[in-house]
Order: C-alpha cells, then sequence, then structure tokens
DNA sequence: GTCTATACTCTGATAGAC
DNA sequence: GTCTATCAGAGTATAGAC
C-alpha cells in the first residue's frame, strides 16, 4: 500500500461521497417524485453537474437501482430492524412509510418493469430481492401454519408469493388514485387468511 | 347528410382500419413483445410507416392505451363471454391466457405505471378498468360470503382491491422470472381465502 | 390515406480543462 | 473530483408531396 493516504483517503472519500450522494438523492426523489427522471434532474437536486453525478456511477440504470438498494437498506435498519416485531409488523410499517413518499414507491415500480429485461443492471437486484423477501415471508407463514394460526390448504411459499404480489400491486393501484390506505390493505390480507380461525369467541358462545 | 357515401363511407373505413390496425398491434406485441416500443417499430410490424400509423392516433401514448383497451374488449367477450363460468373462473381463463403472450403483459405493466400521471392518456382508462374489475370482484367475495364460503372478516371491496393487487403484482414477477404459474398461484388465493371452510370432509371423519 | 423527409427535443454519455 | 462543452442517438411529431 503505497501512500496509504491517498489511496485509501481517495477510496473511502469515494465511497462516503457515493453513499452520501444516494441518501441525498432518495429523500431528492421522495418528496419531489419521478417527474423527470432524469440524470439531470437529479444533479441538480444534489447539487452536481450531470457529468459530476456520473462519475459515481456507471449509468443512469444504475444510478437508480443503486438508490433503491439503499432505501432497502435503510427499511432494514430503520423499520424492519430490531428483530421485536414479526414480519407482518415489519412489513406494515414498510407500507406505512411508502404512503409517505410516493415518489419513492414510483421509482420502484418503473423499475421493477423495466428490470424484467434480463440485461437491465437492476435484474439482479430485483431478483435477489425478490427472494429474500419472499424467504422471509414464508417462513413466517410456515410458522402460523404450523401454530395452526391460518390454514395450509395453501403452502407457505405460494402464500409469500402473494403477499409479495399484493404489495407490489397496491403500490400500482395507489399511485394511480390514493384514496385508500395501502398499509391496512395489505394487513387485511393476514386477516382474511386468518380467517374464522382467529375468532374462537364466537364458537365458544354458541349454544 | 350530403352525399352519405363518402362522409359515412370514408368514416367507417376510417374506425375500421383503425380496429384493423389494432388487433394487428395487439398480435405484434403480444409475439415479439416490447422491445422497441416505439411507434416506428409498431408501424413496420403492422405494415405502415410510422407517420401512416399516427395518422390514425393523436399520439404514441394513446395508441398503446387503445392497445390495451382492445386487449379487455377481446378478454371480455372470448375469455368473460358467455355467463356460464364465475369470476373465479373467467379471471383464471384471462390469466392463463396471459402467460402467453408476455409482450401484452409487459405493455400493461408499463402503462400501469405511467398512467399514474394524471396528465397521461391511459389515465383515466386504468381508473375505469380497476374500478369495473373491483367492482364485479366484491359482488362476487359478498356472493360468497354470504353463502358461508369465505370468512367476512375482511369486506368485499377490500379483499377485490387485494385481488387485483395480487393479479398485477404476480405479472411483475413473473416478467421477472416466469418460473411459477401465474393462473395457478392467483388461483391459490381463492383457495386460501376459502380457508378449513371447505375441507368439511375432514371433520367429519375425526373422532 | 399514406408516404418521405425533416425538424425538434430530450437525454445519456464522453472529452478535456481546471 | 468536478465542471463546461459537446456529441451522438433515439424517438415523436409534423409538413407537404402524391
Amino acid at each position: 500500500m503505497p501512500d496509504p493516504h491517498r489511496t485509501r483517503g481517495s477510496y473511502a472519500k469515494g465511497i462516503a461521497k457515493r453513499e452520501e450522494i444516494l441518501e441525498r438523492a432518495l429523500e431528492v426523489v421522495a418528496r419531489e417524485g419521478m417527474r423527470g427522471a432524469s440524470v439531470r434532474e437529479l444533479a441538480d437536486a444534489v447539487g452536481l453537474s450531470q457529468a459530476g453525478l456520473l462519475h459515481y456511477f456507471d449509468s443512469k440504470e444504475e444510478l437508480f437501482t443503486e438508490i433503491l438498494r439503499k432505501r432497502d437498506e435503510i427499511d432494514a435498519t430503520e423499520r424492519l430492524g430490531g428483530g421485536e416485531g414479526d414480519v407482518r409488523e415489519g412489513l406494515r410499517r414498510v407500507v406505512r412509510h411508502n404512503s409517505e413518499v410516493p415518489g419513492v414507491v414510483a421509482l420502484f415500480s418503473r423499475l421493477s418493469v423495466d428490470a424484467a429485461d434480463p440485461q437491465h443492471p437492476a435484474h439482479a437486484f430485483f431478483l435477489e430481492r425478490g427472494e429474500g423477501l419472499r424467504g422471509s415471508f414464508a417462513a413466517s407463514f410456515r410458522r402460523r401454519q404450523e401454530a395452526g394460526e391460518i390454514s395450509d390448504a395453501v403452502d407457505a411459499e405460494t402464500l409469500a408469493r402473494l403477499l409479495q404480489a399484493a404489495a407490489d400491486g397496491l403500490q400500482l393501484q395507489w399511485m394511480l388514485a390514493p384514496t385508500f390506505d395501502m398499509a391496512d390493505t395489505l394487513d387485511a390480507l393476514f386477516i382474511a387468511l386468518a380467517g374464522p380461525l382467529t375468532r374462537p369467541a364466537e364458537d365458544t358462545r354458541e349454544p
């Protein structure tokens, strides 16, 4: 390591700056939404020129992918972290927060579509993200099924897929017309799945 | 009506040609997918020049909106029509067909996102489409609830919203990785909602 | 009604100075 | 590391001939 100060220093500074850019970009997207999701506008918003911003990212697509990755990172630490709540509670917190950042929801939805192309930089990201998400959803459902809280007529993996689908689909509906509560609506799926089993009180007071 | 032959004739021809264009465009999108969803490429595919194609539509966005409208029209007559099947069966047929036209799924998903903008030509279309869809879903759920087939812990309108969301969300997952059966997975939601109530046979052979 | 040709805009990406 | 300047490409929309 020749001159660790310069090499490690500049490297560290590059990384730090990059992270800082992503955090600011995420805030800007959250506030201003997706209008003009061009590198130029985002660069202005974060206080850099277009070329200056692209200095840190290979392309526009990679930039936006990294913004979403940063979002997930923050969600994981600030809303899923702690480990005290279960999946249902954590998901509810994330969705409720999403209701306050429509621009981020728009960015996520747009990239969800674009990333279908295997060539897109976000393809692998969405693939891994989905698998991870469904994995933890499935584990949670499996636990509930074993506890007898929900029916095992449908396997936990499929329920997990449906839960993820519902969450994503609700976002599309909500962007089109934010006239309902995303968190409550998604939570209703848990209620519906638990079905009659969560209401033993009714059965006990039967003649 | 001065010279009905010319006015009505040209009008009728214009309409007919437009419909023909939409049908062909739908076939092309279904087959070739969304690669290069530009007016030029679509024009080539339907055998017109770019300007020639735009002669029938105000803009690219309106063109794509109309393609989706035509899709719905065909779905309604060919897969929902007849009235013999219930909503669940009809939806299953539509989703199964969608699995064979990934390009159409991609177009729908893309426009679902773009149409969030109230200025987008497809905005009203998606708004009305969603309301109609959820209306018939809700009616079906209400019937099932009254018949005691599914729990009424969640109101039918919310279930309808969740069903629509699941359908749309599954499409996103499936475009990213078509490694599962969309129709079966969506149908599993009905199974999960019916829950234990659909399995009286198990209870009878208990003691 | 359809085509050719073109104008215009937007945007991502790069080169090179500082 | 950041900026200015510029390029190249794509794509929509329109004008005008036929």
